[in-house]
DNA sequence: ATTATCATGTAAAAGGTTACATGATTTG
DNA sequence: CAAATCATGTAACCTTTTACATGATAAT
């Protein structure tokens, strides 16, 4: 899937794997991330595919940039993706229940007290999502009208951010309060 | 992390890899989840760590059993692991908000259709979370009073992906709405 | 002075999926 | 008669993380 997320990106214009990930960090980082050494692999693999190809661009005392441009078969591909119909089962990992389920082996004030930790995480990231993350997405749409189009999806995720935390915010309220009543 | 949810299992008692497998089925998999390859190779390296041991117990006409079981030490790494405040960073991955993200780029009819077919899958989830996983868990207090301290916990974990597939929904319901009127 | 940024990559290991192999019994 | 259940495991493969390696410049 990673793959589709770079073309993705590289659909907009051409770039370097260290442009990506600047990218993926500031967009889709919160439903989708990455480290550099796997960008630049799957980069590699995806040029032996014929999916991108790249142009090295020789700079001074840094190394020289390598520049991907999609390939009208990459294209096509980022293409099937979006319209496909997908199983769309990214089947979810969530350590915190993981060990919420097993917990009545230990103390409840153990449990609690991590359980408010998390409410001040997700507090907090509640809050990014109703301000920093909308502004960002503002100011570019500000910047680049002709993005209009992409704000409304871009804007969808956010919100999903956003309703998110909130949800695991109150689900945290609940869970601390059943564990003190009981 | 794998090794850790085993732990919490053999915990209650000693079991197969197969067993293993089918309590993850009913109790964990919204959350964590492993196909039985890897539950048995994880047990496998677990023995070597000296977390648990086995032995073999022979069937008629069926695969002889190998039946797993906590050493002390297993049974104070799991301890230790649910005790010990986590980074708790099991970073999502959500193949929906992805596609999506990039989704500027297709017709919003095919957009609003496979919105469509999400809500449906998780107006369903959402109902399963209601009644037939709150049933079971129900069920199993019932026959088993002495794990009324556990329900706690597994309907915490319930309850989490009620509010989970509450807040999809809506967040659905939100999106549709905001790509049609736009 | 140290840390962050820019910029590339490789290698090893861990985590996870898919496919293969076997074979009796039970259920639909 | 076909499919599911019980029960084990191995091998190949793919995905992802962590660690290694380099080196200049800019910011704190």
């Amino acid at each position: 899937m990673l793959k589709y997320a770079l073309l993705g990106f590289l659909n907009y214009r051409p770039m370097t794997g260290y442009e990506l990930k600047q990218n993926m960090d500031v967009s889709t980082s919160h439903f989708w991330h990455a480290k550099l050494s796997q960008i630049y692999t799957a980069l590699k693999s995806m040029e032996q595919d014929g999916w991108v190809t790249s142009k090295i661009k020789p700079q001074e005392n840094k190394p020289d940039k390598r520049i991907y441009t999609l390939t009208p078969e990459g294209k096509s591909n980022l293409q099937s993706w979006l319209v496909e119909p997908q199983p769309e089962q990214t089947q979810q990992k969530h350590a915190l229940l993981l060990r919420l389920f097993f917990s009545a082996q230990i103390d409840k004030e153990d449990v609690v007290r991590q359980l408010h930790l998390q409410r001040n995480i997700h507090e907090q990231q509640a809050g990014f999502y109703k301000t920093k993350s909308r502004a960002v997405i503002q100011e570019i749409l500000d910047q680049s009208p002709s993005l209009e189009k992409e704000g409304v999806f871009w804007e969808a995720t956010r919100r999903f951010g956003e309703l998110y935390e909130e949800m695991y915010v109150k689900w945290l309220n609940e869970t601390i309060q059943n564990l003190e009543s009981g």
